[in-house]
DNA sequence: CGGTTAGATAACCAAGCGGTTAGGTACAAG
DNA sequence: CTTGTACCTAACCGCTTGGTTATCTAACCG
C-alpha cells in the first residue's frame, strides 16, 4: 500500500480522526486517548498502530506510558493532492469550465 | 458512514484516485474509465458506485451509455479538514510548537 | 429479426477491518 | 514481594472490500 492510501485509510475512521485532533493539543498517553471513546484498550491500540503505520503519529517510551505525538507530515501531500482539484469545485473555475465543454461540443 | 469519511474511503484506493484524476480531462464513459485498469467491468463499476456514494461522481444516460461527471464538491471538505494542520507542519510552525513545549517542560 | 456492445446485477471468495475477551509484559508503589 | 496500572499481543467474530465469473437488460446496427 502506498502511503498517501494508507493516509487516506487511516483518516477514513472517525475515530482516529478524533485522535489525531486530540493530539493537536499535545502529546498524550494511550489512557488518556482512549477516554473519549467507549471502546477497548485494545481497539485504542489499534487505531494507534493505523496511524502510527501511516506515519500520522509518532510514539516514544517513558516507563510504562507509550505517549503519542501527531506527525502531520502526510497530511501536506493530502492537502497537496486536494489543492489540484480546487478548481474543479470553486464555483467561478465551474462555470468556466462548463464554458468550454459547451464550446468544444459546439465547434464540432 | 458520514460525509467526510466516506469520501476518505473511496480515496483509499489507487484505482478510484486514478478514476478522478481521468474525469478532470472530461466526462467518460465506463469503458473508457476501466481501460487503463486490467481489472474486469464488474470492479469498475462497484469502484464508481462507491465513488457515486461518496458524492465524487455523478452519472447521466445516453442512450446504451452511463456517463461519468467529476463532481469535486467533497474534495473541498477534505482540503479544509487538512489545512486545519497546516501549522502542524510546516516548519516554522514546527519548530515554534518545539520551543512552546520546551518552556511548558522547564516551567514546572 | 439476430448479433454486438455497454453496462449492471448476483453469487461467490479471500483478505482486511473494527470490535471483543483473555492473557501476557513492564514498571511503580506500598 | 505483592499489587495495581499501562499497554500489548493473540485469538476470535461479524461485516466489508476488492476482486472474480456468469448472467441479465438495454440499446444500437445490419
Amino acid at each position: 500500500m502506498d502511503q498517501l492510501s494508507a493516509t487516506f485509510a487511516a483518516l477514513a475512521d472517525p475515530t482516529r480522526r478524533a485522535i489525531l485532533a486530540r493530539l493537536t493539543e499535545g502529546p498524550a498517553t494511550v489512557k488518556e486517548l482512549s477516554e473519549p471513546f467507549d471502546i477497548s484498550g485494545p481497539a485504542i491500540s489499534k487505531h494507534l498502530r493505523v496511524l502510527e503505520k501511516a506515519g500520522l503519529i509518532t510514539r516514544g517510551r517513558e516507563a510504562q506510558w507509550r505517549p503519542c505525538r501527531l506527525d502531520a507530515t502526510p497530511l501536506k501531500e493530502v492537502a497537496v493532492w486536494a489543492e489540484n482539484y480546487r478548481r474543479f469545485w470553486d464555483a467561478s473555475y465551474a462555470r468556466l469550465d462548463a464554458l468550454l465543454t459547451e464550446m468544444k461540443e459546439t465547434e464540432q
